[in-house]
DNA sequence: TATCGTCGGAACGTTAGCGTTCCAACCATA
DNA sequence: TATGGTTGGAACGCTAACGTTCCGACGATA
């Protein structure tokens, strides 16, 4: 915004080639997130993601001033945009189409990669806490949707404690295949999200 | 085992200042867990380890090939030694015996941090996930001996799916405390308890 | 069409860790 | 008591990434 100070009357606003481009942005973020899950946070370059994106290091530098900074746009910009769950008119149908979308997130290698990456990278620094909590918000503005619809439909009890049923939703799931490692079937999420209504019924 | 080779008559067993420093073995995992706990592994650097253990990289390299080893060895010597859970008599109150001694474990700052570090990588290396499939098996056998008495009891059925009761046990705790990095009341765990309970018998 | 100012990329010196080699110190055994 | 052989620690040369600086290329605006 200074650049367009009254008292600055110089200036013009920049154009041509020297406005950034678009396209090295979007490839910077993309090499940014594969370094990340190749390497992890804590040893990512930027110099290797400067040459994976086919850039310099100069342009990386320029548009953001920490490797901190540079995740937290990657992470506003290619963020796990999880749709919103369906609306299946039942409970449980509503917790299996819940699973459903999460484990088509948690199956992208890159997710998977990252996101245990994220958590411990959060437990060390300050700032990268302040992300993932971000990152966390996002996530359970999703689930809280169902759990109203639920709550609406009877369901699910209006003194439903809400807290805990948004750690119950997401956690076995995220348990198994980032921790095991494990991408259970279509199946066995069926048994999953049998499971998890008759806890969240109990909350 | 060369060294006492029957064709070596030369040799004789190392004694003295010859025999490797059991303290100092113990100080360098301890080094090496405080170090990842800080960096990372991808991150960590054996030179800071030594250095933090007051000793010389000479004394890691004839103790380990490699940093992998040396992980390996350092979980297996220091590992999480968690506790069975005891048996109350009851399910619900098992559970929350498991949960109890859970948060004890993960409420360790060292264990909340390499902990989800320890899945990131093993999401990259071949090696790391054959080391975390081997916590991951001991961790395993306290939650089995659990339902193991249940079943017993009758308080939950033959036919119960072991692997999804498994994942659902420290599911939703491990979640809580790692991804959202919020250690809950003992209150909250005995909510958390008998929701699981329900969950259990659903299986 | 000339200009302006950022563009991308190469090069800089610095710092840090790598894995190895060498050596005096050490002490239970013979 | 002398000894054997590993000990811990310092120094080696090498590689990689750091963060900064410099420069010709570029293209919409005036």
């Amino acid at each position: 915004m200074e650049r367009n100070r009254l008292d600055e009357k110089k200036t013009r606003a920049p154009s041509g080639a020297a406005v950034p481009s678009a396209v090295l942005t979007e490839q910077l973020y993309r090499a940014f997130l594969e370094e990340w899950a190749e390497r992890g946070f804590a040893a990512l370059s930027l110099e290797r993601v400067a040459a994976r994106a086919g850039a310099g290091k100069a342009a990386i530098y320029r548009r953001f001033p920490s490797k901190l900074a540079f995740a937290d746009a990657v992470l506003d910009a290619l963020g796990p945009s999880v749709a919103l769950p369906e609306d299946t008119g039942a409970l449980e149908s509503d917790v299996l189409s819940f699973l459903l979308r999460l484990r088509a997130v948690l199956r992208h290698p890159l997710v998977r990669r990252i996101l245990p990456d994220l958590h411990a990278e959060a437990a060390r620094s300050k700032e990268m806490r302040a992300i993932n909590t971000r990152v966390a918000a996002a996530r359970r503005d999703l689930g809280r949707a169902l759990l109203d619809r639920a709550v609406a439909r009877g369901d699910l009890p209006h003194s439903l404690d809400r807290e805990h049923a948004l750690d119950l939703l997401p956690a076995t799931l995220y348990w198994r295949m980032v921790v095991i490692g494990r991408t259970p079937s279509t199946k066995e999420l069926r048994t999953i999200a049998s499971s998890l209504s008759a806890a969240l019924r109990r909350l």
